[in-house]
RNA sequence: GCCGGAGUGGUGGAAUUGGUAUACACGCACGACUCAAAAUCGUGUGUCGCAAGACAUGGGAGUUCAAGUCUCCCCUCCGGCACCA
């Protein structure tokens, strides 16, 4: 036999499967669809390094694999190709961006090919393409023209370095994120959209819940591997008390779950009488009326462990109301561990019951069509997470008061406003827009300013987090307090941030910041919220300590509310304030309005003109593209305008609708703009009608697994969701949102120092020599074998050999293909089938790779191996490393066609198993027995084993314990 | 400060969710093959101990017949948010 050469083979299979065309993906298909997504890269003038395609290998072996499991899958590739690298290049070298561009995508492409990556390049896509990015600007001119996308004054932030405005998600710790460079507040001319009108819904949607149609479980497949399983028909309770809408509930003591009541059904007992019995038996109450049955055997399901058991359970819930406080004593005994509670729906705790739970059976006694429930986005947590954070709401107050001596009303809006009767003073933000006015007329009017204006620059200089020292100056103003505190002085504090909320706050001793303030300036005080202890209560009293605990405090005022708990009464003081009219309910953000416009050259330009006569006005869809013209210089003005501006024959126009002069926006986009919507482009990469054939999107949409790293986590799919909801409100797309998994996030690959991989740390490792060196298949496998996926791991060279010695290996096991292998191999076999498919779909490669390991180690040791189980390891490995496998495999057509091995579990159980014996929680020996044997023959076999005869002989046997299939425990 | 995630051999990491801790791989040691080396194959490899055994999953307590896994407290590291009212 031939030796593995993979510089050999791996060059003549991309050449094959480039020819044949067998990754191209057509858009009519009986098969199911599956739109596998990578986050597009830009293509950057250094190439890749090995760390880069380590998300593109995971999305290949997935590709692979839902293509052999008979998808009809879409994995796409393309290129984000605007941004500030390459115009910046162009600066220094005087290259059109557009060449150099050119020049490195071909590099990537070429670095991608070489991995064997099976993208369907037929469909790939730039956004530097006119062809494409006139549907960004069409995007764009859709916003315009619903009011999404507005023209603001505002000051933004500014980086002065890279010479354009930037968004809030471009910050990192108040800096540039590009260049490092401190941001300056600048206020210009620019482009907003308006992401804030969908800040509920991109909230909301991180938490709502889909249903799924429930399974119908196939019983021959036991969830708990090895083990016997009994079916049960179970009954659960839903007790709902009328008077005092609460639910009748079971807590867990030592761990605080929630559960329903629930029990077995007996023979010959309806669900409805077992619901009952339970109830009585568990709870003692049996004044219940029935109202509704809810489920059904074949409907609803779970698996449990219980009592010893592993139980299948077909659930039904039964609703009733309870009539009467009537109860009976509670039999004793097992369920002591428990307590039973009355409690609401909001308060429920997710017991560990999958499926048992509370508001599932309610959600779905209101719509009784509902399947199971499972999130709208199967995102990590973390990701879920930091779009919260981001998105920052927070529900309060808004308070509307006169300023003394002025035409002025201010607004301060409070979230934690339970104690707002302790209010004795106003701050605001020295950068507020109202200031000037609010001080115009006061006696030291311009030392306040001065001084505010100081504040700012300090502020910038310093950075938001280093000065907690508070600072500040009363500004000679006061607002009228409606609830008699009398007038509260309003103070400039460095504190307060002009763009939350209204910039301007009412303050109190209940809070920290205002706290120290208050002391430092000597500003008046009135506590209203206590701690229980007197002690405390006494320092709170006095001012010594700041107390804000918004949960337990004791409210002294308003008389309405005291002595009550704060957080108890949270609505009720808020529905308070409404209704003496001192406030309205509102909601914050921190999310702040997308601003839209840079001041650069390599970006989308702007679809809009500015006509004397008509103001702006949108370019008629038929005239894009509006495509980027040449310059001379590409260097940024500065100006707020960006280079377009001196191309006169391009920025001077026509008026669209007079026909008068007019001149064209001369900002372009951000770079986020192409990416917030390319792969709804992949569906239809050709189309110059329409962003997207309706038909196409609505077989291809959502995508169904999407891959990246989380730094994406606030901007580009937080940019994406919000385009996306936007095109569903005006129905070119037909989801809610883009990406509905979110596989796992991607772990960096750090340079064999530990370091990111970096050119100035000089740790980078070139993927082209390992792949010349190792070959494109060992790298894929290593790459997944190193860790798990979503782990930050250090490239180790000499370790990858491991992997290259196991596709050897692989290799060599070709020439012992035969007529027969060993029988034991076929439990390993449907096991590894199972394992390496699971693994797949739950983004665990490294087991994934284990197994195929171990069952080619297992292979090795047989004499020859049968055909068709040789075959089988090739199709497992073939999403992995595609080449050998192709290389390797003997059947009809493409590995890569092949169907997918099928497992069959009753195939991975062995007939024997290891029974462990242990005593005293010790383990003493093992034996080996027949799979299913029962306690006494086990027993009694492990007493006479040598080893624990030892342990046990001379002491009394206190008690034994008996796990089926795994292990026997004395206790002595 | 708040919220998430993690801490296991010399190294990367497994552990069927409470049931043999260290799978798989790297490294290392010894052996086979070789004039020799590389490659390959075999054996061994948590720590202490000649052994029986004891001790080991960041530290400390607890629950349990049984804890890397569950509960409580503490330490360290990584990520997100942060003068957000």
């Amino acid at each position: 036999m031939k030796s593995y050469d993979h510089k050999k083979i791996e060059k003549k299979w991309q050449k094959d499967w480039a020819k044949s065309g067998l990754y191209e993906t057509k858009d009519n298909s009986k098969k199911p669809k599956f739109y596998c997504l990578d986050m597009f890269p830009y293509p950057s003038g250094e190439g890749l390094h090995v760390g880069h395609p380590k998300g593109y290998i995971a999305t290949d072996i997935y590709s692979r694999y839902m293509r052999m499991k008979g998808f009809n899958v879409l994995h796409p590739m393309g290129w984000d190709a605007f941004g500030l690298p390459a115009e910046n290049y162009a600066i220094k070298n005087k290259v059109h961006p557009k060449i150099s561009t050119a020049k490195n995508i071909k590099h990537y492409k070429q670095q991608l090919e070489m991995l064997g990556l099976s993208y369907d390049w037929t469909r790939e896509i730039d956004t530097t393409d006119p062809a494409y990015y006139r549907w960004t600007q069409w995007i764009f001119l859709q916003m315009f023209k619903q009011g999404l996308a507005y023209e603001s004054y505002e000051p933004i932030n500014w980086c002065p370095s890279c010479q354009t405005g930037l968004a809030n998600e471009d910050l990192e710790d108040g800096k540039c994120e590009r260049c490092g460079s401190e941001i300056e507040k600048k206020p210009m001319r620019q482009w907003v959209l308006k992401i804030t009108d969908y800040a509920d819904r991109l909230l909301n949607d991180l938490s709502t819940t889909d249903y799924d149609r429930p399974k119908i479980i196939d019983k021959t497949n036991p969830p708990i591997k090895g083990s016997p399983f009994v079916e049960r028909n179970v009954a659960h309770a839903i007790v709902f008390d009328p008077k005092n809408k609460k639910y009748l509930i079971i807590r867990n003591k030592k761990h605080g779950w929630d559960t329903l009541v629930i029990g077995g059904i007996e023979k010959g007992e309806t669900a409805e009488e077992t619901a009952r019995r339970e109830v009585r038996e568990e709870t003692g109450y049996t004044d219940l009326e029935f109202k509704k049955i809810l489920g059904g055997e074949t409907e609803a399901h779970y698996y449990a462990k219980h009592k010893g058991e592993n139980r299948i359970a077909f659930a039904t819930a039964v609703y009733f109301e309870l009539k009467s406080n009537k109860r009976v004593p509670i039999a004793d005994g097992e369920d002591a561990a428990d307590e039973v509670l009355w409690i609401e729906e909001k308060d429920f705790v997710p017991g560990k019951m999958i499926n048992a739970e509370l508001p599932v059976w309610l959600a779905r006694l209101k719509n009784p069509k509902l399947g199971w429930p499972k999130p709208l986005l199967e995102w990590p947590e973390s990701i879920k997470e930091a779009q919260r954070n981001w998105i920052g709401r927070s529900e309060g107050l808004l308070f509307t008061a006169p300023v003394k001596d002025t035409d002025i009303k201010i607004q301060t809006f409070s979230a934690h406003f339970e104690a707002f009767y302790a209010d004795t003073f106003v701050v605001i933000a020295p950068d507020h827009p109202l200031l000037p006015q609010l001080v115009a007329g006061t006696a030291n009017e311009k030392e306040v300013l001065k001084f505010s204006q100081d504040l700012v620059k300090k502020r910038i200089k310093e950075g938001f987090n280093a000065n907690k020292e508070p600072e500040g100056i009363f500004t000679g103003r006061y607002i009228v307090d409606p609830i008699g505190n009398g007038d509260l002085p309003i103070w400039v504090a460095n504190f307060a941030i002009a763009d939350y909320g209204t910039g301007i706050v009412k303050a109190s001793c209940h809070d920290e910041r205002d706290f120290a303030f208050a002391k430092k300036y000597n500003i008046k005080m009135k506590p209203v919220l206590f701690p229980a202890d007197p002690a405390e209560k006494a320092k709170v009293k006095n001012l010594e300590v700041c107390y804000f605990d918004m949960k337990n405090g004791l409210l002294a005022e308003p008389a309405e509310f005291a002595g009550k708990k704060a957080g108890d009464i949270r609505a009720d003081i808020a529905n308070f304030a409404v209704k003496k009219g001192l406030a309205v309910k509102k909601v914050s953000y921190k999310l702040r309005d997308w601003v839209f416009s840079r001041q650069r050259y390599w970006g989308e330009p702007i679809p809009l003109i500015h006509c004397e006569k008509c103001g702006v006005v949108a370019v008629p869809e038929k005239d894009l593209p509006v495509e980027l013209p040449k310059v001379k210089s590409y260097a940024p003005t500065g100006t707020g305008e960006s280079p377009l501006a001196d191309i006169k024959s391009w920025v001077n126009t026509k008026c669209p609708t007079c026909k008068g002069p007019a001149k064209r926006e001369t900002n372009t986009m951000p770079q986020w703009a192409g990416s917030s919507w390319y792969y709804l482009r992949y569906m239809d990469p050709k189309n110059k009608k329409a962003l997207v054939d309706s038909t196409k999107e609505k077989y291809w949409s959502p995508v169904d697994l999407y891959v990246g790293g989380t730094e994406h986590a606030t901007r580009h799919l937080i940019y994406a969701r919000f385009w996306h909801k936007f095109l569903n409100d005006i129905k070119v797309v037909s989801t809610n949102e883009p990406f509905k998994r979110f596989g796992k996030s991607l772990g960096l690959v750090l340079g064999e120092d530990g370091r990111k991989m970096s050119k100035r740390w000089g740790n980078v490792v070139n993927p082209d020599e390992v792949v010349a060196t190792y070959g494109a298949d060992t790298m894929r496998l290593y790459e997944m074998f190193m860790g798990p996926f979503d782990q930050e791991i250090a490239w180790n060279t000499q370790s990858m050999i491991g992997s290259r010695r196991f596709l050897e290996k692989v290799w060599k096991l070709s020439e012992k293909v035969g007529k027969k292998t060993t029988p034991e191999i076929a439990v390993d076999l449907h096991r590894t089938v199972k394992k390496v498919g699971e693994d797949i779909e739950s983004f665990n490669f490294n087991t994934a790779v284990s197994s195929l390991m171990i069952l080619a180690n297992s292979l090795e040791k047989c004499e020859t191996i049968a055909r068709a189980d040789f075959e089988a390891l090739i199709k497992l490995l073939a999403p992995f490393s595609p080449h050998i496998a192709e290389e390797l495999w003997s059947g009809k057509g493409s590995v890569h066609n092949a169907p997918w091995p099928i497992y069959d579990e009753a195939k991975t159980i062995s007939a024997m198993v290891t029974i462990i014996i242990q005593v005293n929680g010790k383990v003493r020996g093992n034996i080996n027995v027949k799979m299913g044997t029962v306690e006494t023959t086990v027993v009694e076999e492990a007493m006479s084993c040598a080893s624990v005869a030892m342990h046990i002989s001379g002491k009394e046997i206190k008690k034994t314990i008996f796990i089926p299939n795994k292990l026997v425990n004395f206790v002595v």
